[in-house]
DNA sequence: ACGAAAGGACGATCACCGTCAAACTTCGAT
DNA sequence: ATCGAAGTTTGACGGTGATCGTCCTTTCGT
C-alpha cells in the first residue's frame, strides 16, 4: 500500500450531463436528502456527515448521502476519518435550473 | 337526481398554495406521471385520459391523473363521459418556478 | 330502453426503498 | 500499539406505492 502523500481519496462523481432528471428527482423527493441539501446551502465551507444531524442512524446517513451524490447533487472528499461534503452549486445549477432553489425556499418557513 | 343542465362535475382541486414540494415531488418521480404532464404541455387543447396512451392499464392510468390533480399540477372537468385534463401551467409554475420545463426538457431528445 | 364507451372503485400482488443493528475499516491521538 | 471517532458494509425487515383484473357507474347514441 503506497502511503503517498495523503491521497486525498475521492469517491467517484458523475458527470453532470450523464445525470438524469429521473435520478435527480428520486434523490430529491426522500425528505431526510432534502435536509442535507439544506444544510449544505446554509453552509459556508464543506461540512462532515456527522455534522449534520438527521433524524436516522449512521448507516441510513451514509446511504443518503451516497445517492445525493451519485445523483450529481453533492460532491465528496475525505479529510482524515471523516468526510467532508459540499453542494455541487454551480454545475447543478447549469444542468437542473431552478431545482436546488426549490428545495432551499420550502425548506424555509412561509414568510411571504 | 337533478338533471339539472349538465353540471360538468368537478373533482377537488387543491389550493395551490396548500401543495407541498414533497407532494409534487412525489408526483413527479413517476414516469408515467411524467409522460401525462409532457403530452399536456404538447397539446394546444384538453385531452381526455384515454386520448394519452401510456403502457399501464386503464385503473392505474386513473391512478396516475389522480395523484397528479392531488398535487395541483393538472386540472380535471368532465365532458359527457370523457374527463379532460389540461397542465394547470401560470399556477403551477408560480408556486414552483422552473419544474415544468425541467420536466419538458427531459423528455425532449437531447438536441443542444 | 339498450348497449357501448370512458372511467372509477376495489382488492390483491409485488418490488423497491428507507430503516436499523452489528460487524468492519481507517485514520488520528495518546 | 491501542483506543476511539467517523464512516462503511452487509443483511434483514417493513411499509408504501405501482400495477393489474374485475366489476361498477355514468353518459351518449340509436
Amino acid at each position: 500500500m503506497p502511503r503517498a502523500q495523503q491521497a486525498e481519496r475521492v469517491p467517484p462523481h458523475p458527470d453532470l450531463a450523464d445525470v438524469t432528471l429521473q435520478q435527480v428527482l428520486e434523490a430529491l423527493v426522500d425528505p431526510v436528502r432534502r435536509l442535507i441539501v439544506t444544510a449544505l446551502h446554509a453552509a459556508e465551507t464543506d461540512v462532515a456527515c456527522g455534522a449534520i444531524d438527521l433524524p436516522v442512524g449512521k448507516s441510513t446517513a451514509t446511504h443518503h448521502f451516497h445517492v445525493l451524490r451519485e445523483a450529481g447533487v453533492i460532491r465528496q472528499h475525505y479529510r482524515g476519518t471523516s468526510r467532508l461534503n459540499t453542494l455541487r452549486r454551480e454545475e447543478f445549477e447549469a444542468a437542473f435550473p431552478g431545482l436546488l432553489d426549490l428545495v432551499v425556499r420550502a425548506s424555509q418557513p412561509r414568510a411571504d
